[in-house]
DNA sequence: AATGGCGGCAACCGCCTAAAC
DNA sequence: CGTTTAGGCGGTTGCCGCCAT
């Protein structure tokens, strides 16, 4: 049987939205909260299909999304989950929370695959490392990328300023009018990458503040954990910095092992040699006993669990090798 | 100033999955 | 238990703006 098509053509709208439809949208979806997309069109009138609607609020509406202006850490972290899970842009978005994963499907493919083959290429004349090259280290040994072996003898590049539209810019005021709804609205988003509520750049977020506001909603990780200090100053980041943007990473990807062997496996092994940055199970446990889970990320493959701990160990030689430097 | 090339990114397409019936 | 279908996902396309010539 032929799949029927998820809307009719006849008088579907295509291309690029306008703000007044996005105005449609999100009023639509502040009255009656997002979901039950089919019905979306036939009840604002909209001349859009309900898949269309529905990828208009995830990747460009939904209030909370961080646009443009990748740092080096997040870089860290798609390099990294990239080469550990594959193209599974969804399940990569989930550790970052502010990111949609077409957002992160676009930087690797128009950034970071180049980025790779250029170190790649370098690597080629240079076979002495730079061991103070984050992308080394955020990378798994002899891992290879789109059958492309990568290595480093560069530093870190800055990636480009924010280069979003006119309209882009007015598509996040309409998040910004939304800030308030989601605060108070009982209807909250039910994807996966579900995200915080508050539209609060996590740059914004102390470490303190952090224990409180932990998002039940991502609650392998918790990204939004990052102090604001290391993210700043993305240009020019002197190599401490670049350290403790490193430290910041391997701490969160402890993190998430941790979480996974608290949660299944209480033989958690992976910093415990480590002696510079030591997972604070306690904390963890009272993070989360604190307050109950209301979800949690579906739970690693005995694979993709083997890869975790063997790429955090792999990290925590780093950390020892840069103490040791810094 | 005109134009052709290129890169970035929003949006579309088609397949897959799981829930509903 | 089989069928249907909404929603999710990854790959791809095409538009638009920037830059070099």
């Amino acid at each position: 049987m032929v799949r029927p098509p998820c809307c009719e053509k006849a008088g579907i709208k295509k291309g690029p939205w306008t703000p007044e439809e996005d105005i449609i949208l999100v009023s639509y979806i502040q009255e009656h909260g997002p979901g039950n997309w089919r019905s979306v069109p036939t009840n604002t009138g909209l001349l859009r299909c309900s898949k269309s609607c529905r990828l208009r609020w995830t990747n460009y509406l939904r209030p909370g999304i961080k646009r443009g202006n990748f740092t080096p850490h997040e870089e860290g972290m798609i390099i990294h989950l990239q080469a550990l899970l594959g193209n599974k842009w969804a399940a990569i978005a989930s550790y970052l929370p502010q990111r949609t994963d077409n957002d992160i499907k676009n930087y690797w493919n128009t950034h970071l695959k180049k980025k790779l083959k250029k170190f790649q290429m370098g690597s080629d004349h240079n076979i002495h490392h730079n061991s103070t090259s984050s992308y080394h280290h955020f990378m798994p040994k002899n891992q290879e990328y789109n059958n492309e072996r990568v290595s480093d003898n560069s530093s870190v590049v800055a990636t480009d300023p924010n280069s979003a539209s006119v309209y882009a810019s007015s598509a996040e005021n309409i998040s910004r009018l939304l800030e308030g709804w989601m605060r108070t609205s009982p209807f909250q988003p039910n994807n996966n990458h579900e995200i915080k509520t508050s539209t609060t750049n996590y740059r914004d977020i102390s470490a303190e503040e952090c224990d409180t506001t932990t998002s039940t909603a991502v609650p392998a990780l918790n990204i939004q954990c990052y102090k604001p200090e290391i993210i700043e100053n993305v240009e020019g980041m002197n190599p401490s910095d670049e350290l403790q943007c490193i430290l910041s990473y391997n701490h969160n990807l402890n993190g998430m092992a941790c979480e996974k062997s608290v949660s299944c496996d209480s033989s958690h092994k992976g910093s415990e040699n480590s002696g510079l940055i030591m997972i604070d199970q306690e904390k963890f446990r009272f993070m989360h006993e604190d307050k109950p889970k209301i979800e949690t990320n579906p739970p690693l493959s005995f694979l993709e669990k083997w890869l975790l701990e063997e790429s955090c160990s792999q990290v925590e030689g780093v950390m020892q090798e840069l103490s040791s430097i810094f």
